[in-house]
DNA sequence: CAGCTGACAGATTTCAATATCTGTCATTCC
DNA sequence: GGAATGACAGATATTGAAATCTGTCAGCTG
């Protein structure tokens, strides 16, 4: 490993954080090896980082957030109708988990273990982040007068929480099992049925 | 252990295996352990089931079968509307998980690892009964004219979908978590009024 | 003097020897 | 003779000693 005699920052460890539980997986992913990766000693990563708890929090605060960044785009696309937003967004959402989940299986493991032994405040603010785009959404349709919902962030917790099958990394397997795409289809059609407002 | 001197059935096997996977949960329950609290040995439990996944597949149908009995019930009550019963039996499985999940949670979570390590065919068997129940209770709803639905099974199919995370033993935390009720009352009623036959 | 180092104590993990368990089957028992 | 036993081989789990890791901090370095 190279010395690489730039200055250390939390970026830097973030990214080498990250190809350390690439190579080694989320058990064998030591301090010491990020460390060495950079080229100093680990007592400098604690400089950064008060605890290791924290250095996987944050690595896997970064992860999440690269999908968040990818929906923001559809939340913004306030041209589309209403339905059409829903369902592109859920289905952008489905697509993103499943793309990472398939072209990376290792990485996307070693994510779906750090988010079950990180703080429950990294994985539940993400969850908030989404559910709050949807909510966005949601609202926008109701103004429009294309859903009836009493109260869209209720709402919005429905559809999302319906949709759990879909992006809750718990159910990856099944994602590549065929015929996923149809059941996906048919509960997003139940889905906006139940939403639309009756004329 | 008294060595009581009935003949050895596999009912009685499957009884002292639950026995024996209550007290020493799923990791430490060995075959062993089994034929002590039966007073037999080892051998004599082996006549009944062939391998040790065997007689936890056995135990853990049993487990599962339960649950299915119960809300059996519902299905066959056609006497109630078809929205109610639709509402009912989706009820009735978050009550009934919820009960097992809370009322004795270590043989639960003993429970919940089986279900993970146990051959594929039998939880899925399970699942599968339980959206034909599903299934039934929509076409029934379908032909009074109550519900709309291409392909019953399809839609009975998203509905159960739609709700995992209230049977999943996968969210068994949030299920005692305040606001759960309000949050299956919300989902619930999107799904019936995206079910519903408009006039 | 701000940032980094490396030695250190206590916690955790690894590893190899030991013990227990699974599954079989020749033999015993009723 | 049908059911149960218990000794056995190979597989798996447990244990405790040694190695590694986490987190701290006094001191070095540029």
């Amino acid at each position: 490993m190279p010395p690489t005699s730039q200055t250390l920052t939390a970026e830097r460890i973030l990214e080498a954080t990250e190809e350390v539980l690439r190579r080694h997986g989320p058990a064998k992913a030591t301090v010491v090896d990020v460390a060495r990766a950079l080229g100093v000693s680990h007592g400098s990563v604690y400089r950064h980082f008060r605890t290791k708890a924290a250095l996987r929090e944050a690595v896997t605060k970064r992860w999440l957030d690269r999908t968040t960044g990818v929906l923001a785009g559809i939340v913004a696309a306030a041209d589309l109708d209403p339905e059409t937003r829903v369902r592109e967004w859920l289905a952008a959402l489905f697509a993103a988990k499943r793309r990472k989940a398939f072209d990376d299986p290792e990485l996307f493991a070693t994510y779906s273990v750090l988010t079950t032994e990180t703080a429950e405040t990294v994985v539940s603010e993400h969850l908030a982040e989404l559910t709050g785009q949807l909510t966005e959404i949601v609202r926008a349709g109701v103004s429009a007068g294309a859903f009836t919902a009493d109260d869209p962030a209720v709402t919005a917790g429905a559809l999302f929480r319906a949709t759990d099958r879909f992006h809750d990394p718990h159910y990856a397997r099944e994602w590549e099992r065929p015929g996923v795409e149809a059941e996906f289809e048919a509960l997003v059609d139940l889905l906006l049925r139940g939403l639309r407002a009756r004329h």
